[in-house]
DNA sequence: CAATATCACTTGCATTATGCAAGTGATATT
DNA sequence: AATATCACTTGCATAATGCAAGTGATATTG
């Protein structure tokens, strides 16, 4: 697979060329919002992605440098993946994706108090800038 | 193409079911930043999108309620595609791709002004609630 | 300490998606 | 009436994905 092809760089292609596709940001989603961290971890994810798919997601990941990972030092087979500060930096698309989930999705996960939250700071930063 | 399954209520993977992949929100991005609204100018965009993806995702952005179309009066062959408020929601997320993208590529072609001011409402609302 | 289990993958192969070029049918223009 | 344009569709080669069965290194168990 190749991923490192950059179509333009206009920001929105350059971003999707490197996540526009049903695996990459889930495993961010795990990083982020789950204890997952290792291989095994990921693999038990409800989606059920394929063990050659996420083999292959976790080396682009390393490659573009949005996550870092290291040996464990109690059991030499286990590798800790960790979201660097690229990495970091798509929490706010992910936060994006869920108000928009939330908002069209009748039958979402998403947990009500955790909209209210997302909602409020974002309604709060609209009235003072006053964009609306 | 299958993209009505879903694998999840998550609110991530809900997303990911319908934009992830790597020519649905260029057509959303088209919308929303150009002045692009038909099959023919959709095609002229530089990433160079094959005619049968670009005619499948339309259908698909129809599909989920995302786009409307409308035949052009004036010209019969022509139809002309616009975002509905689904679709309009989707600008928080592309704002945030761009953000991520200019941070991110060295040769990004995000424009300056348009970073530092969409930083700026970000920054004045992070102060503003003391998330950090 | 030998046998077995676990972990993080890789490999092979079938299925599905994508990319490219060449149509096609309806409408518009010359 | 002939040709061009528009929005697609079709056929086929190539690439990505999904699934099941390995593999090699390390850990655990009897």
């Amino acid at each position: 697979m190749e991923k490192t092809k950059k179509r333009s760089h206009c920001p929105i292609s350059f971003a999707l060329d490197i996540f526009g596709d049903k695996w990459t940001l889930l495993i961010v989603r795990d990083l982020v919002f789950t204890e997952r961290k290792t291989y095994g971890e990921f693999l038990e994810s409800d989606e059920g992605i394929a063990t050659n798919i996420l083999a292959n997601r976790l080396r682009l990941l390393e490659d573009t440098k949005i996550v870092s990972r290291s040996k464990n030092p109690n059991d030499k087979r286990k590798e800790f993946y960790t979201l660097t500060q690229k990495g970091l930096d798509l929490i706010p698309i992910l936060m994006e994706f869920i108000l928009w989930s939330a908002k069209h999705d009748p039958e979402t996960n998403a947990s009500k108090e955790f909209i209210i939250q997302a909602r409020k700071i974002k309604s709060a930063l609209l009235r003072k800038t006053k964009i609306i």
